[in-house]
DNA sequence: TGACATTCAGTGTTATAACACGCATATTTC
DNA sequence: GAAATATGCGTGTTATAACACTGAATGTCA
């Protein structure tokens, strides 16, 4: 019934293994969520990364966190935070002021204008949610939620 | 048993619904086996979009593939193939050709050093694949597998 | 306390992705 | 069969990612 991987890339060898086939389908299935969620955002001036930054500031609200906090806790592998959060500094969404405890650090904050453009966000997102993943039930959702931690287990 | 994505990333508030659960935990994982994935090829001289190229063309031997048809089998979103495929030309991984049916048309081979580099990684790629999954069982990779067919279908 | 190592943020540079546009070739329509 | 439309590829340009390196601040240890 569910056409297969194959199929869609239009594939003429199967594949060679299982593990294969899976890889291939987290990591396709993942593109068509992410392009789909850039695209969603786009009109709302921000790539999913920067959405990514602001709505782990907004967790980390009153304190902030230092870019190398913020960097490890980024979905995504970012190398440049500091850039990043330049651009983001300069579209007023985030503040960066230096510790006075440690000098070394960089505290990052949320502005209010960031919370706002989130908030504003919240609901869009989650209806993005629902219409990409709604179809699936509740138990078939704890399933692929539970499996992928199984796959994140080995690294 | 299993950490949850909410530990991971040191979120504090629980996910808003298990849409959204599922979706970050998709991206998350598809995230981590894809920069594995480029950091193995580094040594060998590729990145995984260029990677993906060669097995895509080495399936469509002997005929090759135009820019388009190409674009459109790629496993990631790829706006700007024609600069891709200039830089694999430049390293003699594959050719082009102005087709003489119709002009408009490009079509694109693996050179025979392209199949080289691909048969020398077909090793080590599927070892990577059951480092990062070989853990699961049959019937777990053949649940994941069909759950992300099943997520894909609302396109 | 002074030398050494470590951690943190930022910078310089190159490579690649993203987007809009343009030109050539085919196809369609009247 | 000429004009209009569609398709395919390439190019110019800007933005962002990737990587290696620098310098400041802190911690460590003799």
């Amino acid at each position: 019934m569910t056409p297969d991987l194959r199929d869609e890339l239009k594939q003429r060898k199967p594949f060679v293994s299982l593990e294969q086939e899976a890889q291939l389908s987290i990591v396709r299935t993942s593109m068509l969520l992410f392009d789909a969620f850039e695209q969603l955002l786009k009109p709302h001036g921000i790539s999913s990364t920067q959405y990514n930054v602001l709505r782990i500031l907004r967790g980390a609200e009153p304190t902030g966190l230092c870019r190398n906090e913020l960097r490890d806790r980024m979905l995504t592998r970012m190398p440049d935070v500091t850039r990043l959060l330049d651009r983001m500094e300069q579209a007023d969404l985030v503040t960066r002021e230096r510790s006075s405890e440690d000098r070394r650090l960089v505290r990052t904050r949320i502005t209010k204008k960031g919370a706002r453009l989130l908030r504003q966000l919240d609901d869009v997102v989650e209806q993005e949610h629902q219409r990409r993943l709604g179809h699936l039930s509740r138990e078939q959702l704890k399933s692929l939620i539970s499996l992928l931690s199984v796959v994140r287990q080995k690294t």
